[in-house]
Order: structure tokens, then C-alpha cells, then sequence
DNA sequence: TTTCCAACTTGTCAACGTCAAGATGGAGGA
DNA sequence: TCCTCCATCTTGACGTTGACAAGTTGGAAA
């Protein structure tokens, strides 16, 4: 019963033993991680095991197959686009706060330009996970709530929120910014990099879309 | 030098012979069509290959990489993006012609989904390509040439245009609805199949958004 | 203390992209 | 007409990947 033979192993600090403690998490982690430093298309599962310390099939037992890993992190990345959209809208005055959900997508989307991707992109994710689903439901649904507030309307129960043409104008308006921004395509700055600039210009470009419809009155 | 010995090839009706003639252009035909069927995700060099009816090595004479070929049907899609934001801004009346433009990009993104995804997803082509930067540059000036056209405006050579939040938000609108509209994300229709509803949708989603801009006059 | 089984490892497979080296045959010159 | 050249295509190989099968480990419950 020497030392164990091979493998010094990382396993970080902890250095637990065989069984990892938390290899889940790890995997989660180390998956942003590769997604942050190699974009969606340099994601490998075997690259993610390397990173948590353990071998090439043990994602396996946690999360299926790469589809399972890919798809709880964009899950994860709902949950924190919801939190960005929130947060950006409590910063605004009563008149501003659905201007101020875009930026939070925006900021979002800027700030974590490889996991906003994946979280678009059928075919990477399973998307008919059920945390998938309802953690990006809720983060379309801030724009509903935050529209409603901001018209003073009240949508019957039902889907016929998502069937609205001026709420899906505002999400569409705000998604494609996002998109274009991310991929280095929207106005002043030629590389998302340059948030602080192109989040002035995106407060520009949906401040302009606000000045139609029905009210700016703050209530 | 009796028959070629294995590989019946197909190469489809014309067998040349060892040389295929127009393997180039067989080779973008092949690509597409593993795209409509397999997706972004499911796209391989070598089933491009089979397809043409060559061996799996013969595409690196006329592309170099598979993000060569890919490249290439990027750039065909910014072609036909153009063609179709053109056509069906010609149909509409002299008001709604900035409108058109939108419902022939959305047409576009409905009809190709795959090869929309493909040409706004950074890493897996070229963005250095020059016929590729060309041909995307150009889906956007209809944008550009309409809205001047429509608003009856001039801008002052240079970069001004791509910085224009009015211009820049009527592009990242229309994206936006073709984006979310390919993942089946958009309002009443939840598969993208069903154009002719989403086509209906996306006319009501940007009728709104034009009723306040300066002019929709028609000149 | 023993037993059990979830967690992890090792080994293997087909498929992929890319590279190197060889084979083919049409075109242009003798 | 024949020959030579070289762009075009093939064959074979390498390293990497995702997935699967079977074996190993060790903590927790009995």
C-alpha cells in the first residue's frame, strides 16, 4: 500500500482522495472556464476532466455526455443573466426601467460572451432539460413583468403574453444587440471588449426605441 | 489496367473521371446539405467529402480546412441574405420598404437556419476572409441604403453610418427576430417551420416599431 | 467489522481533422 | 503524335475526441 503510483493529481487544494468531494461543481467550473478561454467551438470534455483532476470518462458518471455538462452550465447562465437584468433594471428611474433590463442582457452577454453563445445555440444543450427551460423562461419573463409594470397593462392569463408583437419587439430589439455586440458587429466597437463604450451606445439605441410606445410616465 | 479497382463512386451523374470536373462547387453544394440536415454541430469535413464522391483528403486542395469550406458557404449566405433583404423590400410599398427589408432577412434566417447560424458564429469561419467581410458588409447597407432612402437623410462619408443608433437599431431588431425566430424562441410559432405565421408575427413586430420614427412618409 | 454500491479509472472503439507521400491524367509543348 | 509536367485526387497515418464496457476504490450504512 505505497504511495499511490502515478498520477501526482491537482485536485486543487483539498486533495480529498479517490472519490473528488465536489466533482460536479469542479466539472461546472472548469467547463466555464474552457468556454471562456477557447469559445464554444474549443470545448472538450476530456479538456474539462483534465482541469478537475480526474479522468477522461468520469464526467460520465455526473452529467451523461458533454450535452449534460454544456447544458447545466447554460442553465447556470440563465440564472445569471436573470440576476444581471434584475439588478441593471433597480438601478433605473421609474421611466427607464425597461431600458434598463436590456442593459443588464447586455452587460450580461458582454461579460460572459462564450456561455451567452452556448445558451443560444440549439443543438449544444438539451433543450428540453427542465432546469434549462425554466431558468431561461424566467429570464424572458423579467422583460414581461418589467413591461407590464412600465405600461401599466395586465396581460389575461395564459401565452398570450409571449404572442404580444410589443413585448417580443422589445426582447428581439435587446437579444440582437446583444448577439451582434458579442460577435464584435455593433457600432462603435469593433470588439466587445470595449463594454463601458458599447454599453453607451446600447443605452442610446434603446432609448431611442422607448420614445414610441404608450408610456414613459413614471407611476 | 483493368477497372478501378474498389470505390464504385458516385459522382453523381457526369463521372468524369479521376478528375471531378467542379469538385469546388460540389463540395459548397455538399456542405449545405449536411448543414440543412445535420446542423451547425453535426457538419463534417469528410461526409462533405462522400457526398462529392471524393476521398476524405481531396477538400484541402480547394479550401484548405474544413473553416475554409465553411467560409465559403458563409459567404454565399451573405449573398443570398442580400438578395432576399432586396426582394422583398421591392415588394412593399413605398412607406414599407424598410420594413420589407427586415421580412426578407427574417425570410432568409427561416428558410436557411443552419446557414444563418453558421454566418454569424465567430470561430467557425474566417473573419478575415475578404469575400466574406465584403458579402456581410453588403446585407448590412440595404439596411443603410434604405433607412437614408426612407428617412430621407444623407450621412457624411465615413464611419458615421455604423454608429447611427437609429440605423443600428432597426438591424439589431430584425436580427434579433431572426435569431430567436430560428430556435424557435419567437412568439406564436414554437418550430421555425411554420414560416408563413412567423412571417405574419415579425410584420406586426416591426410595423410597431416603425410607427414613430421620423418619417413614413412616402416620397 | 463487513458489505455494498456510488464514484472513479483504465482500456478500447470508431470518427474526425490534418498532414505527408504517392498516383493519375489532361493540357501544352516537342 | 508523343511526351512531359503538375494540378488534382488518393492512400495511409497520426493524434484527439466522445462514448462505452469493465474493473477498482473506499465511504457509509448495517
Amino acid at each position: 500500500m505505497e504511495q499511490r503510483r502515478k498520477k501526482p493529481a491537482r485536485r486543487s487544494a483539498r486533495e480529498k482522495t479517490y472519490h473528488h468531494g465536489d466533482l460536479a461543481a469542479a466539472l461546472v467550473e472548469a467547463a466555464e472556464a474552457v468556454l471562456t478561454e477557447r469559445g464554444v467551438e474549443g470545448f472538450t470534455l476530456r479538456e474539462c476532466a483534465r482541469r478537475a483532476g480526474v479522468s477522461h470518462a468520469a464526467p460520465a458518471h455526473h452529467f451523461g455526455d458533454a450535452r449534460g455538462l454544456l447544458t447545466e452550465v447554460a442553465a447556470l447562465g440563465f440564472e445569471r443573466l436573470t440576476a444581471s437584468e434584475r439588478e441593471a433594471r433597480d438601478e433605473e428611474p421609474a421611466g427607464k426601467r425597461l431600458i434598463g433590463t436590456g442593459l443588464g442582457y447586455v452587460r450580461f452577454a458582454l461579460s460572459h460572451p462564450a456561455q451567452f453563445q452556448l445558451m443560444f445555440q440549439k443543438g449544444l444543450v438539451d433543450h428540453a432539460n427542465e432546469r434549462l427551460a425554466t431558468a431561461s423562461r424566467a429570464a424572458f419573463d423579467v422583460f414581461i413583468e418589467t413591461y407590464m409594470q412600465a405600461n401599466d397593462v395586465a396581460f389575461p392569463e395564459g401565452m398570450f403574453k409571449d404572442t404580444d408583437p410589443s413585448v417580443m419587439r422589445e426582447w428581439a430589439l435587446v437579444h440582437g444587440f446583444a448577439t451582434l455586440a458579442v460577435q464584435g458587429q455593433m457600432g462603435p466597437a469593433a470588439s466587445p471588449s470595449e463594454i463601458q463604450n458599447l454599453m453607451n451606445f446600447a443605452r442610446a439605441v434603446f432609448d431611442g426605441a422607448q420614445s414610441h410606445g404608450s408610456s414613459q410616465n413614471p407611476r
